[in-house]
DNA sequence: GTGAGGCAGTTACCATTCGTAAGTGACTAT
DNA sequence: ATAGTCACTTACGAATGGTAACTGCCTCAC
């Protein structure tokens, strides 16, 4: 049995070498981007949108307090920060992090694969 | 034998118009792959494992009740596909279908953003 | 100045899902 | 016969998620 592989340098442009079945890094970002909502969350922010409410109305199904949670979970991953504006009501915007608009990329790659294999079908387009 | 998949990172980032704040291929794609040790489990696979014990020995914390449950997911979205050989005893290899396989982007996009962005800090080259 | 309604959440409660552990049946090695 | 592997399934308590109601604070209509 041959293991190689767990200690990743720098593949970031080069896959030919073999993919290592197991990075701890991967599943952290895996588990923290694939979250219930999160993903949702994500995009409509990337998006632009940075209120509360207009993110709970751009999605449907999600609550307010999943928003709350998983906003907190984005905060602590700072891939989201919470700007306050001392105005009258007082006014805040969620905003995406420099690491949170990287993002962008695992988003057109998701939304790529979901546009070419719609759902549980083989055939494709073309 | 032509394998594709591996080898498709062209498209990701030259769409100009913005991004819709939702989309439902995308909510759907998202929570599938996003699953609880889903994208460990489609790294692992991509990266050559097929049997059953492999993958819960490659992923730590991974349990047989979780990947059973998981396995069948994916193959109810057609991402695996379950291949038993009538051999003494039977054995059984899990496949990535070209779906499957086609989400080797995503998880490239994943991983590189995880190494650019390794965990909740800010401090970074450049 | 009373009531309706929006914003940005929190709290309470119950259902679903997850994690841990143990069991199954067919086969293999000692 | 006993122990071990493989590919699962079952049981059960714990954690998470969904639904809905409630909180303050503010604005708008009457």
């Amino acid at each position: 049995m041959v293991v190689k592989g767990l200690t990743m340098g720098n593949n970031q442009g080069m896959d030919d070498e073999p993919l290592a079945p197991f990075c701890a890094e991967y599943h952290h970002a895996v588990e923290v981007i694939g979250g219930r909502w999160t993903g949702a969350i994500v995009r409509a922010m990337l998006s632009g949108l940075t209120r509360f409410s207009d993110i709970t109305h751009a999605i449907p199904g999600l609550s307010d307090r999943m928003l709350s949670e998983r906003l907190k979970a984005l905060e602590a991953e700072s891939i989201v920060e919470r700007c306050v504006a001392p105005t009258t009501p007082v006014r805040i915007d969620y905003r995406l992090t420099e690491k949170g608009r990287a993002l962008g990329a695992v988003v057109n790659a998701v939304t790529a694969w979901a546009e070419e294999y719609p759902r549980a079908t083989e055939a494709r387009a073309g």
